[in-house]
DNA sequence: ACCGCACCCTGAGCGC
DNA sequence: TGCGCTCAGGGTGCGG
């Protein structure tokens, strides 16, 4: 975490050169060199300060302003960061109401372990690969697949999703996933991710696109968030667990 | 090397 | 109305 005086120190002045995805890590390159590493951890908001969502207030401050004052975001207590540019475009805010997220600003040439050590990206995860990774691992396949080093991007909702989507029971040993269903769970992966991406993402509490707008993925999903209710598949109630000391939702039915 | 767990922090929703 | 409890999309650091 490098500290306020430091981040506006260093970055004032300089020119956002490129900005690239690792994972969940978001690292922005500037001219002289350093990188300006985010991690929006789990209530991370960044947003444009014309966005507007009552996801971007606090309950106090939503029943306070009547929906037409709504409009432009005005920075709270939860609010933690403000990029300001000089070519005239909006200013761009990080929010993050349980502090979970990350920023870092490492110089020029300096190296981040975290960086270097996170697996492939999820988006193109090779069924192979993710057999090879999962033999002799004990850990349930769920803990695998949340493992930043072994797959980079797979967060807890999409693990449970991916999981159903190939079959796969969560708790499952790692080393006792079959190749086959390996392959089926990389390719279900895969796919509830760009169809994540294509609707825009899952906003169940506090997720917003940058422009503010809700995500759509939350209405396609089909076990997380759903424990008790019936499977679309065969209609048997969704059960839910904890693996990895993470909420794990999957059908006793269909996932074997 | 690997594994499971406590912990970081704040707010929402629930039962009483 | 308010209290106390549980839970939440993530990651780190520790002890075994």
């Amino acid at each position: 975490m490098t500290p306020p005086a430091r981040l506006r120190r260093e970055l004032r002045g300089r020119t956002l050169k490129k900005l690239d995805r690792r994972g969940k890590y978001l690292v922005g390159t500037t001219d002289c060199g350093s990188r300006l590493v985010l991690h929006l951890g789990m209530t991370g908001q960044l947003f444009s300060s014309e966005a507007a969502s009552p996801r971007l207030l606090s309950a106090t401050a939503r029943a306070s302003l009547a929906p037409e004052e709504q409009g432009d975001f005005r920075p709270d207590s939860h609010t933690h960061l403000r990029f300001c540019f000089d070519d005239g475009g909006p200013e761009v805010f990080m929010r993050d109401v349980r502090k979970f997220g990350k920023v870092q600003l490492l110089a020029a040439g300096e190296a981040s372990a975290r960086l270097d050590e996170l697996g492939g990206d999820a988006l193109e995860l090779d069924g192979d690969r993710l057999f090879g990774a999962t033999r002799g691992r004990k850990t349930a396949i769920k803990a695998l697949l949340l493992d930043q080093r072994v797959i980079a991007g797979c967060g807890n909702i999409y693990a449970d999703e991916a999981l159903f989507g190939a079959g796969v029971r969560p708790g499952r040993r790692a080393a006792r996933v079959t190749r086959r269903e390996c392959v089926a769970l990389a390719e279900a992966l895969r796919r509830v991710l760009a169809r994540s991406i294509e609707t825009g993402g899952t906003s169940i509490s506090d997720y917003v696109a940058p422009d503010g707008r809700d995500g759509g993925y939350q209405d396609e999903r089909k076990v997380y968030a759903r424990a008790g209710a019936p499977c679309y598949s065969c209609a048997t109630p969704i059960k839910k667990t904890v693996i990895a000391q993470r909420g794990t939702h999957y059908c006793p039915r269909c996932q074997k």
